[in-house]
DNA sequence: TGATTATTAAATGTTGACAAAATGCAGAGG
DNA sequence: CCTCTGCATTTTGTCAACATTTAATAATCA
């Protein structure tokens, strides 16, 4: 699996991409923070490349939703409300279902035994990072099951979307909200998509998926008004 | 309503942007066909405007789908396949449906009298377009239809996703197929979308709404295996 | 003194030129 | 006659400079 998640297929890097995830980068990392201005010159300067090759950057984040632009005032790292934040999930929510579905729909055609495989050991792994009470495992382990679901989609595209909105959520400030604590819950809700999928039913599939993302939406919301002021 | 469908608010229009659009009108005008390779000093003239400027422009619509990038081969017209157009039904599906779910919630949380008459009025328009056999009228009002779901949605972002997908399945080959010809079908499935959602019920109002594109799904197909060859 | 208007500095928008890579063609060799 | 190699042309990638717009500061006037 490349590092450096190469958009396209026939698309050597080039400075300007190269530039970009440099970007985005140390904005996921929290070293460009939300609500900061990008200067186009210092950045030039501080990745020893031309202001042309790093507005092309900023103009490509721009359109994937990292970076907000205004005219002739230059480019913000995006801040994400709590409201926006509920709008992704629901989008995000909505592309994971289709994904469940389509997976299922696709099992239901031509069966992917090694799919079903890699997804049952996927949920053997998370009981026992539970067990463990091994958070990055799990953490880890959840994205994998996502990134999974997915790929076995086949919808590339729909892949695109997902993966820009996972990292549109990240903006949200205060990192760490995201991992959910009620591991068991989530489990369970993982293992009901995975029986819908085995089972070659997409109805099913789609709304175990939309149950797991509305329940997970309700767990950030508990998180958010235990920590307080937003 | 704008008619150039300025992204973000606080975005005055600036010469890529322009070129943008005026080469985003090419594409679906057909002025440029699927496939065909864009020279950037070649539209640059055309444009009267610089070769940086239409590089922007370019890269903008790369990552917005229209246009396909090769490393130091240039930029291509994308095309679309017949495989990939299922993709983008089903991507487009889980918006919408998500859409129509939103906006369901909504309807329950705070009553929007206005939206409900307006949609219902939508279905009336229709029903009145298939009975006198008008089919520019009735192709107007069922985008008007998705857009005004789309926008009660109050979710922007998921808003912006479905343009992108609806402009890019315009880059099938052959135009006209879009218009399905079971009006009458197509008529009653928008029903009981709007039903479910005057009764407050997004769960019905997912299903509905699931179901109405993939019948589309459904009828697209048939058109094609109806004229042949693809 | 306070507010309004010039002036000035800085940042973005735009351009044309230079460098590197890829494609096409021609000629040599088999 | 076909294939391979090397050169020339074309096209993209990158850069530095110019133009325009915005924001900040200073100066003027009520």
């Amino acid at each position: 699996m490349n590092t450096t998640s190469t958009p396209l297929g026939l698309k050597r890097e080039t400075l300007a991409s190269s530039v970009r995830s440099e970007i985005e980068r140390r904005i996921l990392a929290g070293e460009l923070v939300a609500g900061e201005k990008l200067n186009e010159a210092v950045l030039a300067d501080s990745l020893a490349v031309s202001r042309g090759t790093v507005r092309e950057a900023i103009r490509s984040l721009a359109d994937s939703g990292l970076i907000a632009l205004k005219t002739n005032r230059g480019a913000y790292v995006r801040t994400v409300t709590v409201d926006e934040i509920r709008n992704l999930y629901d989008l995000r929510g909505a592309v994971f279902a289709m994904a469940c579905a389509a997976t299922a729909r696709r099992v239901g055609e031509e069966r992917d035994d090694i799919l079903i495989a890699t997804l049952k050991r996927n949920l053997e792994d998370m009981r026992k990072a539970y067990r463990d009470d091994n958070r990055s495992a799990y953490y880890e382990l959840n994205i994998a099951f996502h990134d999974l679901l997915l790929d076995a989609a086949r919808n590339p595209k729909a892949k695109a979307v997902y993966d820009a909105l996972v990292k549109e959520m990240h903006l949200f400030r205060k990192r760490g909200l995201s991992i959910s604590l009620n591991i068991a819950h989530s489990i369970e809700e993982h293992s009901a998509i995975v029986e819908a999928i085995a089972d070659a039913d997409p109805q099913r599939g789609r709304e175990a998926a939309t149950r797991h993302i509305e329940s997970g939406l309700g767990r950030f919301l508990e998180t958010l008004s235990d920590t307080a002021q937003y």
